[in-house]
DNA sequence: AATAATTAGATTGATATCAACCTATCTGAC
DNA sequence: GTCAGATAGGTTGATATCAATCTAATTATT
């Protein structure tokens, strides 16, 4: 009985050319491992440099400010803030005025990482803007109406 | 000395606006985030409910063909395939002709949750197809070309 | 037929991701 | 000042992701 009506082989056809989410994702993971491999020579991944990234600005942010930049979940960026810290590269204070609050920031360390990392970034992404058939700058807009 | 040339602020800003790894990254979790609530009641993720689509097809496939239309690893697909199997979804057996390979398929009761799904994959799509600024089709021919 | 090279997957270890649930802290209403 | 509600994060458990490494099986070379 349970397969009285299984989907069709054309609808199946029709899902995987259509489905964005999966569209995405594959996208998002070609992209991921290009830039882990090109920032691999300097222990970093996609993700971290985006966090690091994110963490070089005048006011250090908390924790749920970056992870809506990234459209992570708080817990993950709690997650990810673990192996940095580790390495030094970060640093994860108490703010005083708000106890719940916590302050993300740079290590000297983690500065002089992030600007070795930006050349690579800087050839990575001209390498996958030439992959593209048409104007970045309106897929850029279409992912940001989508996040 | 490690922090005699940091990354200015504005070049911050100028990776986090053009980063198209970054755009990619967080559409590709607000999406997977989305659909991954609507087939909650059934009990899937969207990156199952893509596995198990990709299954759906006459001719079984093995591990290596479905991690390349997926676009993911050998070694993620082998991860992705125990839950499902352990549910009753997807079976895999060695296959006779050659026995490094695995063939992968649906089971009834996997072709019925798949069968349950799809009406919950139309209405997601809708929705999202509705949020973007211009045209779907385009998008997914970008994001085809960098995939 | 023996052996080298290739191919298909599995395993391990590390990080990524989120939901569900928890604690600590702050703010507002009284 | 107390207490309820809201807010900021953390913890746990499950799945997702990939590199590095491994085994088993097939194919090609000789």
């Amino acid at each position: 009985m349970s397969n009285l009506n299984p989907v069709p082989f054309a609808t199946t056809l029709r899902i995987r050319d259509a489905c964005l989410c999966l569209h995405l994702q594959r996208a998002a993971r070609v992209a991921a491992r290009r830039f882990d491999a090109a920032f691999r020579p300097l222990g970093l991944t996609n993700g971290q440099f985006s966090l690091m990234m994110a963490l070089n600005r005048p006011d250090a942010p908390t924790i749920g400010s970056v992870a809506a930049i990234l459209a992570i979940d708080r817990t993950t960026l709690t997650a990810a803030l673990k192996p940095l810290e580790r390495r030094g590269l970060v640093s994860v204070e108490v703010i005083a005025t708000d106890r719940r609050s916590r302050r993300l920031a740079l290590t000297p360390a983690g500065r002089a990482l992030l600007a070795a990392a930006v050349p690579i970034w800087e050839a990575q992404h001209d390498a996958i803007e030439r992959r593209l058939a048409g104007d970045a700058e309106r897929l850029r807009e279409e992912l940001r109406a989508l996040a």
